[in-house]
DNA sequence: GCATCTATCAACGTATACATTAACGGATAT
DNA sequence: ATATCCGTTAATGTATACGTTGATAGATGC
């Protein structure tokens, strides 16, 4: 025994390095949309090679996060309100049949306590004004549901049009009402699921996106917010 | 006006060779699930350097076609039957929503027309007992509906899952009783998205994608096919 | 002053170079 | 015979080189 901990991966690839810093920077809105770069000041600023961080730019332009256009590099893609909708019409379609996955599992309370502490830490976040919080239990709710479900590729995909969507999630946080029709009905899905009724299940969680979209593109046209 | 068709990209790059020739090696089943080749074979294959070839699989990599395992070169990926049974939830899910999503919006008949024609030439195809015809047509219908419904993401998210599904349904094709039902579920969609019933249509979307799910992996456990 | 042309430049796409290191086989010890 | 060690090989990951070509500024013509 070393006293390396990660035994595989000791030093990840320089391609790794370059897509996991401007994923970062772009989720964390470091570099705000439309931004943009060339590849040689990229891989000078990382301190590598233009190959890695080419190889890099593929990646997160398959992952709608980044575009390369060829002679100005890459361009962190923009988010209108027109995608927002394209968005959580994916993830109203795809977590709602998670949902109906999981209740067809016949998960046991074990499985399930995560749902309830979510909840239960987002009512809690919320008395305490903790927005933040909330939005991080809200999400370990949501993220428990697809892992769970038992279709791998599927909780992929969401992952992914969560990332696309995270700014104008982060952005609209503060500018919404306080969330306080979601943990109640977090918690109806969850007994939905506990009680095995798969239809319940799903319709609940797809009225449950289905609101939460509209309250967000709403407030996205309130605020002129047309690129995000 | 020059004599040349194609204005913009008059030589597409050689990562899109690559990718594309690997693709339809792929598709095509000329390279089987588990074939493995080398970065530099493939590169000296297609007349070309490693970098384009790199670049190429790491889109196919994403893509979910082929994956690159560092001293292997690519491996194209086998499909499970669990893993078609997670592609067809997501298909079940995001084609039902599709089909919503197109009921809603109220298409004119122009618009159905293709539809219509798609289930035509299903039933004149079975009848000639051209199976070929017949899959062509019931794609050509699915097709039409993703493209349709307004939602651009979901289609492509729809079309990049029907590709790794797509040797499956090949093999299946002649391996199954000829699809008698599917012309007259398909009719049944299309009069429901005319009269506007989103549920309808969604739901029988869903009945439909459910069965073939069903039934192609009923195939395959019949059959052994563990790989496809 | 404004549009068009042209020359320069630099960013990219691709090729090539190179150091690293996993994989394989043979030799050795038990 | 089997397991371990070790040297060789080759495939990779990254860096670098280079030709091509879009973009820009300055010059030219009206």
């Amino acid at each position: 025994m070393t006293t390396r901990s990660a035994l595989k991966p000791p030093v990840e690839s320089m391609v790794e390095v370059a897509y996991q810093a401007v994923r970062q920077r772009i989720l964390d809105n470091v570099w705000a949309p439309g931004y943009q770069a060339l590849e040689g000041a990229l891989a000078l600023e990382l301190g590598m090679s233009r190959t890695p961080v080419r190889e890099a730019l593929i990646r997160l332009a398959n992952e709608g996060l980044a575009e390369v256009i060829p002679r100005h590099g890459m361009r962190v893609l923009p988010v209108s309100p027109a995608d927002m909708r394209e968005i959580y019409q994916i993830l109203t379609s795809l977590e709602s049949m998670a949902a109906e996955l999981l209740a067809r599992a016949q998960p046991t309370a074990a499985q399930l306590a995560p749902l309830d502490q979510a909840s239960r830490d987002m009512e809690k976040a919320l008395k305490r004004d903790d927005l933040d919080g909330w939005a991080e239990a809200d999400e370990r709710f949501h993220r428990h549901v697809v892992q769970m479900c038992g279709n791998a590729k599927l909780a992929g995909i969401v992952f992914n049009y969560w990332d696309r969507a995270h700014r104008a999630r982060m952005v609209t946080l503060r500018l919404r009402p306080r969330p306080v029709n979601s943990t109640r009905e977090h918690r109806a899905i969850v007994n939905a699921i506990r009680k095995g009724d798969a239809a319940r299940a799903g319709a609940l969680f797809r009225a449950h996106r289905e609101r939460a979209s509209r309250e967000l593109t709403e407030l996205l046209q309130l605020h002129r917010l047309n690129q995000i």
